[in-house]
DNA sequence: CCATTCTATTGACATCTGTTCAATAGGCAA
DNA sequence: TTGCCTATTGAACAGATGTCAATAGAATGG
């Protein structure tokens, strides 16, 4: 069976990158098996490992290129109040899971299941909530317990937006943006007068 | 090799639960060979599937026994105030994760990665959040938008005790509670004032 | 237009792991 | 002690991962 195309090494990745993202979404790493990616995107094995060098390294490449694309696309505007800034970058991850949901869900599931990529979930993450240090904003001081009380908003966070995007609940994309920006200081506020 | 062991299928089934919930915590299912439960229990890989039927029903099984135990040890007490049963509901999670981290985290890693077991997840979350619901409370009315928000504020608490307990980030397990448990009235209300 | 070179791509093979099932042996009852 | 029940085993099978020398697009130079 011949039937070779041949591609740019960046072609063939970015098209099997951009399978993968697919396939990872609704199945876990165990349940893929490389036959199938092969077959979906037209190649032989061989050329997977060509690639990646392996199974897990391809998913690692998966999960990163989402991990990356979500700290990009949620960096919050150069200028602006202070406030203003931490609102665009809500609103940017709302959209951003949105619009990518297969590639967030694929960047979630396999943070839970790996070290590795959950090594690259929690760098992703720490870079976003970070930023909330770094905002200057004064409902935000920076102390282990503050931080502690962020990680877990982000969670809440990621959680509601999955939650709203399979199923909206009757909310708006602004009501929901408004329980989220909202939540974040009256959280901050229980540090104070706990 | 001989050196068999015959237990009663109770015992049998016990001992193997209780080493997945071992093997699950640190390590994904694909990374866990039937080959090495078995030599870590002792038995020949045959008996594993007799018992199970195949892996992912072991897997399954595992987290069903941590979902179980996850209900009934956070059962609200019978009698009380409202508040006060919310509270030990809630205190009963807290050291419910704390005493059983292994299972909970198997528990959470299997959810995240395949459908049956979130299924299982989220059936043992959704009994705890309908208790919220239950407890007659004044400040949680139902609807779609304050279910949206106990989900949220239950992955922030799943986070929170988790970060907790790899990091106690200077806070007392009382501070942590007061935390968790003054941010749901303050979230809920958001929904009001939004 | 042809030949050459480079390398993207293939396919067969070795190895490992999940799964099945007939055979085996531990322990209780008669 | 004998015999039966069934917990347990181990070998055989199926399917998937990972390896590597061989193959064939396509650009380049004459």
């Amino acid at each position: 069976m011949s039937q070779r195309t041949r591609l740019t090494p960046e072609q063939r990745r970015e098209q099997l990158l951009d399978l993968g993202v697919r396939l990872f979404a609704n199945h876990s790493l165990d349940e893929i098996s490389i036959d199938v990616v092969a077959r979906e995107a037209g190649i032989s094995r061989g050329l997977l490992y060509h690639y990646f060098g392996d199974k897990m390294a391809f998913r690692e490449a998966v999960v990163r290129r989402a991990a990356e694309a979500l700290v990009a696309q949620t960096a919050p505007p150069e200028t602006g109040e202070p406030v203003e800034r931490l609102l665009a970058s809500m609103t940017a991850y709302v959209d951003f899971v949105d619009a990518n949901y297969e590639g967030y869900v694929s960047m979630v599931r396999g943070a839970a299941s790996d070290p590795v990529l959950r090594a690259i979930y929690d760098e992703a993450f720490g870079a976003l909530g970070t930023r909330i240090f770094e905002a200057d904003v004064d409902f935000v001081v920076d102390s282990p317990a503050a931080r502690l009380i962020v990680r877990g908003w982000q969670a809440m966070s990621e959680e509601m937006v999955l939650s709203w995007k399979a199923d909206a609940a009757g909310l708006s994309r602004e009501e929901l943006l408004g329980v989220l920006a909202g939540s974040l200081p009256v959280l901050l506020e229980l540090l104070g007068s706990g």
